[in-house]
DNA sequence: CCAAAGGGCACCGATTTGGTGCTATTTGGG
DNA sequence: CCCAAATAGCACCAAATCGGTGCCCTTTGG
């Protein structure tokens, strides 16, 4: 469907919290509380991002999560591809490795190509917006590399 | 999951034929004989294709589907939008029209409007891969905005 | 007049998505 | 020393979406 999961988005909103509280453990209830979203979902969307290695986590009483590396090093690609997995646009060949394309057209499909280098293009535009630019959009000028209209 | 619906795929293979036979007739049924898919789900793609004007039928024996208009007025962003609707990325303010943002989060989403501009900048890649461009990739050089790595 | 083709529309099974329940473990502070 | 707060893990469910069919009607060329 060509649209991010509300986990994404969960995860986008707690990561851009994060970037304000640079080094700082921020609990999931913190998050909730500061954001109209179910605390429960973003407490679990976290655990994954933790268990991918994107943010560090402390348990305990005054625990919670902190990104594991600079916000200017992590791309929305890779959110995305932790949270909904790699494959893009279409079933066939992810691109990044393994799922042998399950699909029948595959020997004689048409548009598989093309639509690999569209594929492509996509991600390198996920490739190119960081978490510093979702965070503060008019710091960098976002590369601006189309230049179309 | 920022992928296209079998329906859209399906749709492409069909479309991509229709430019070979330019302005010919070309029923379902042949589609189906020339590529392993599912006879009446590409039937049914074309049949929406039509209701919204991509591209024309004729009816009656020998009838069929041609393209509607020249291939290299017809965009992916285009035929995206005919099958799966125009709400990109997020699903809060579709950016084109009406669809009222339904989301909890929308009066204080931090990633609202960059997670905006990355959608716009999607729509622009669709809005530049024509028919003509998936169907010979060859021919054009693409116009390759992204002169990234 | 009939076979071949499209038009309309409802419907179903499988998958995905959004969200919750429950329990165990860690840990700082009173 | 123990409890409240917090993460870890994992199963589970309801709703939405998706892939695909069934059924019947209308058009039209031979
Ligand atoms: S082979 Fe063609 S139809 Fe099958 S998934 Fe890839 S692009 Fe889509
Ligand atoms: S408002 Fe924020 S959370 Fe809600 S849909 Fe838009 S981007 Fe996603």
């Amino acid at each position: 469907m060509l649209q991010f999961t509300k986990r994404t988005e969960y995860a986008l909103i707690a990561l851009v919290h994060l970037v304000d509280r640079r080094g700082e453990f921020v609990s999931a209830r913190e998050l909730a509380d500061r954001y109209p979203v179910p605390p429960r979902l973003v407490a679990e969307v976290l655990k994954e991002l933790q268990r991918e290695g994107l943010v560090d986590s402390q348990r305990g009483a005054a625990g919670g999560y902190a990104l594991a590396r600079p916000a200017a090093d992590i791309t929305l690609a890779e959110i995305v591809t932790v949270l909904e997995g790699a494959p893009l646009l279409t079933s066939c060949d992810t691109g990044f490795a393994g799922t042998a394309g399950s699909c029948e057209v595959e020997p004689t499909c048409p548009i598989r190509s093309p639509i690999h280098r569209v594929r492509d293009r996509i991600r390198d535009v996920l490739s190119h917006v960081t978490l510093e630019s979702l965070a503060h959009p008019n710091a960098l000028p976002m590369v601006t590399p189309t230049e179309n209209r």
